[in-house]
RNA sequence: UGGGGUAUCGCCAAGCGGUAAGGCAACGGUUUUUGGUACCGUUAUUCGGGGGUUCGAAUCCCUCUACCCCAUCCA
């Protein structure tokens, strides 16, 4: 039951064993300019999940830094979302403008430092010395102002002296950065807007850059886990809390993949385009993705966290498929809610040999959902059934009535079909048929066998309701937009009958309507009077599924074209020339250590102190070209003669290139020479078979079952006895002597 | 195009040099008074492509390709 943990739990149980932070504090930091949506509780569902897992806690922080986009009615809206879905978070809903005062501090200590000036570019300007991708920016003159100058105009900035877009506090960091974000960031800009909580207090308002580091940091944060799309912004949120240098711990942000399912749209703006356009009823219409939408439609919390928590968490961008949501919903309400009997579409059935009304206790749950409770099912002679469960003729594995087919009324009677009533236009009417006064349920001395049992209504007592059918949205698997609305994502059938119970009783809001789906009382609409019920999801249908012709084209694969390489400049084809000739290089070692200076001159030096071409090339373009990819040759612990001393060794055969390998790892912590790690830790390999021979007949006697999977052909698990001879000898032994002494004892 | 990321089954996703987990979907079957549920089974000789290192590579190295993000005074 060891289940693998995501990335993120893995960082953050890291830095608890290392002692890094002492309580784990995450922090959920919405802004509220719109409904959150699922995405949001995946994010919800991420740092409160994380925070209770490891004894730490979770704030709830607006992050309200623009005052022209944000609102109360949305703070409201991601309060009731984090509350619905069952999580509490820590003290007090924080806001980032709580911590404006405590923001301008920083931002005046930036500026005494001579990290942070008052610039006063027009916007297109800015734009523009900002520079491209590909070309570096320049810095604007006012970077040169004085402190004294940028105290005063930011001092003056505040206190609304200035129009807006006439001064702009920034970081000053590096204009030619390859990272755009670092090119001297926007940390404060002149907004005369009312904050719908500070008012017109300030004129000011911190950028998104500036303020999350510091709020996370202010409020104590250990892990600032956001979406991917902050990936280069994690260089400026280290860049203040470092430049501030600001009292340990501090917060170090971590990013994941945001959330994407078919046939829906996420962003807040393709959403608010729906709302706007009336293409929906509003956020909370059930069709929509955000929480009060899944809400109305039904859908409940553990459903959604169950969801979240099958999806996983990792870095790749993805698209689940809804299917995986609609599991997670049948999945939750199968095992909580009641059956009952509405029949959508109704069909008149007159049974001609029924005289009375009795009443028919039927339990609310099947025999496999372990709850209690029933009800009365009043039944006569006059019921109603589906549409769709009577077929005049019916396709080949057709289990419902027919014409020659009987079929049981659940919980009630085996009925059989006697004459078909229709209208001048061959529309069926009604359905004449005769019940089997023996074949009651519980109680069937009939003897008949049936195919099926359908649900049914009893005529008089049905109540009149209304039904809301809901599909996908979208009609594409990744919509653009308003383009791709699938025109039938809402049909509403307003006569459909449900048993009286249903009303009158009032078991629960959700239920199953048996045979059909699960189905919720829509919680605006609903009256007694006036049912109004939402379809949450279809149950699985295999027999739908049948009907319809399987369509899979099979799909080609994908060719890949090689991209041209650049060629060598003259100097590493001489090294290249040199490699390959004199050395005997293979031509892809040498090509790696031709085309790196760094590489070439390691390998150069390596072999100065032990000419070893062919092995030393490998372990340098290999193992010492990992270390290199992240850090200049001074900063390695280890020298090039070490390494030639290191493959001096397995030259020698004194140690396996696995040992070597393992040799090399401890050389980069603690630089030691590796003839004296092999030593002291007594490496030398074992290749002496009269050694190695009991070793691999105890592993064979511990894995009897892979041995059956080998002799069975299995062949791969000659890999698996040589690791764990290995591994019984803590990697000492002869890998190339176990293979060969394992394949003969197999084989 | 410079930089930052990501590629493992139809869709998610484990895996961190020694037997390619799991879930969803799909497909068979058993049980069933829901064509539901549950249960059992099938579904990756292969990890974006190509090379290399190694006794052994999804995992290390080189290289190519595809996709995502960054040039809002948004977050």
């Amino acid at each position: 039951m060891n289940k693998s943990k995501d990335f993120l739990r893995r960082i953050v149980e890291e830095d608890l064993k290392t002692g890094k932070y002492q309580e784990i504090v995450t922090r959920f930091p919405p802004e509220p300019n719109g409904f959150p949506h699922i995405g949001h509780a995946k994010s919800i569902s991420i740092n409160f999940g994380i925070a209770q897992d490891y004894n730490g806690h979770c704030n709830l922080r607006m992050d309200d830094t623009n005052p022209t986009t944000e609102d109360t009615q949305y703070v409201e809206a991601l309060k009731d979302a984090v509350e619905w879905l069952g999580f509490k978070w820590e003290g007090d809903v924080r806001y980032t403008s709580d911590y404006f005062d405590r923001l301008y501090s920083y931002a005046i200590t930036l500026i005494k430092m001579g990290k942070a000036y008052v610039d006063s570019l027009s916007e297109e300007e800015i734009r523009e010395y900002r520079g491209t991708v590909t070309q570096a920016g320049k810095r604007s003159s006012y970077a040169n102002r004085s402190v004294e100058e940028n105290l005063d105009l930011l001092e003056r900035m505040k206190n609304g002296e200035f129009k807006e877009g006439e001064h702009i506090l920034r970081a000053k960091i590096d204009m030619s950065s390859p990272n755009m974000k670092m090119r001297d960031p926007l940390l404060y800009r002149i907004r005369h807007a009312q904050h719908f909580r500070t008012g017109d207090k300030w004129a000011i308002y911190p950028m998104y850059d500036f303020a999350h580091c510091l709020s996370d940091y202010i409020e104590g944060v250990t892990h600032s886990i956001c979406t991917l799309e902050f990936e280069n912004n994690r260089e400026i949120y280290d860049w203040v809390l470092d430049t501030l240098g600001l009292e340990p711990p501090r917060p170090y942000q971590h990013e994941f993949a945001r959330l994407g399912i078919n046939y829906t749209v996420m962003s807040k703006r393709k959403l608010l385009e729906l709302v706007e356009k009336k293409v929906v009823t509003g956020w909370d219409d059930p069709r929509m993705p955000t929480i009060a939408g899944l809400r109305r439609r039904g859908y409940t919390p553990e459903s959604i966290l169950n969801f979240c928590e099958s999806i996983g968490i990792a870095k790749a961008n993805s698209m689940v498929d809804v299917a995986q949501l609609e599991f997670a919903i049948r999945d939750d309400l199968n095992t909580k809610v009641p059956r009952v009997m509405c029949v959508m579409h109704p069909l008149k059935v007159t049974i001609e040999n029924y005289e009375g009304t009795e009443e028919i206790e039927a339990s609310y749950y099947p025999h496999d959902v372990p709850k209690e409770g029933s009800r009365k099912l009043p039944f006569s002679k006059e019921i109603y059934i589906d549409r769709a469960d009577f077929s005049e003729h019916p396709a080949k594995g057709y289990f419902r009535l027919t014409p020659d087919q009987s079929v049981r009324l659940k919980y009630a009677y085996i009925i059989t079909c006697k004459e078909i009533i229709k209208d001048s236009e061959g529309n069926i009417l009604e359905i004449k048929a005769t019940y089997h006064p023996d074949s009651k349920s519980g109680e069937d001395s009939s003897g008949i066998k049936v195919k099926s049992a359908i649900q049914w209504v009893e005529a008089s007592s049905a109540k009149k309701v209304e039904i809301r059918l809901y599909d996908r949205l979208f009609k594409n698997e990744a919509p653009e937009g308003i383009d791709d609305i699938n025109p039938d994502s809402l049909s509403v059938i307003t006569n459909a009958l449900i048993e009286p119970a249903v009303i009158t009783n009032k078991p629960d809001e959700r239920f199953q309507f048996e045979r059909e789906g699960y189905f919720y009382a829509d919680p605006e609409l609903y009256t007694d009077d006036t049912p109004v019920f939402n379809k949450i999801v279809a149950l699985k249908d295999s027999w739908g599924k049948k009907k319809k012709a399987p369509n899979k084209a099979p799909e080609a694969k994908k060719v890949q074209i090689d991209g041209e390489v650049v060629p060598m400049t003259a100097e590493e084809q001489v090294l290249f020339d040199t490699y390959t000739k004199a050395y005997k290089l293979n031509s892809e070692v040498a090509n790696t250590l031709a085309r790196d200076a760094k590489l070439s001159s390691f390998y150069t030096e390596a072999l100065a102190a032990y000419h070893s071409p062919v092995s030393i090339a490998n372990i340098v373009a290999n193992e010492v070209a990992r270390e290199l990819k992240t850090q200049e040759i001074d900063a390695l612990k280890f020298s090039p003669a070490q390494i030639a001393t290191l493959m001096r060794l397995v030259d020698e055969e004194t140690i396996s290139n696995k040992i070597a390998k393992g040799v090399f790892e401890q050389m980069l912590k603690s630089g030691d020479d590796p003839s004296k790690i092999v030593e002291s830790q007594g490496l030398i390999q074992i290749s002496d078979p009269a050694e190695i021979l009991p070793i691999i007949d105890e592993v064979v006697a511990n894995n009897p079952d892979n041995l059956a999977k080998f002799k069975a052909g299995n062949t791969k698990l000659l890999g698996f006895f040589v690791g764990q001879v290995l591994k019984a000898t803590g990697g000492k032994a002869n890998p190339k002597v176990v293979n060969t002494l394992v394949a003969e004892k197999l084989g």
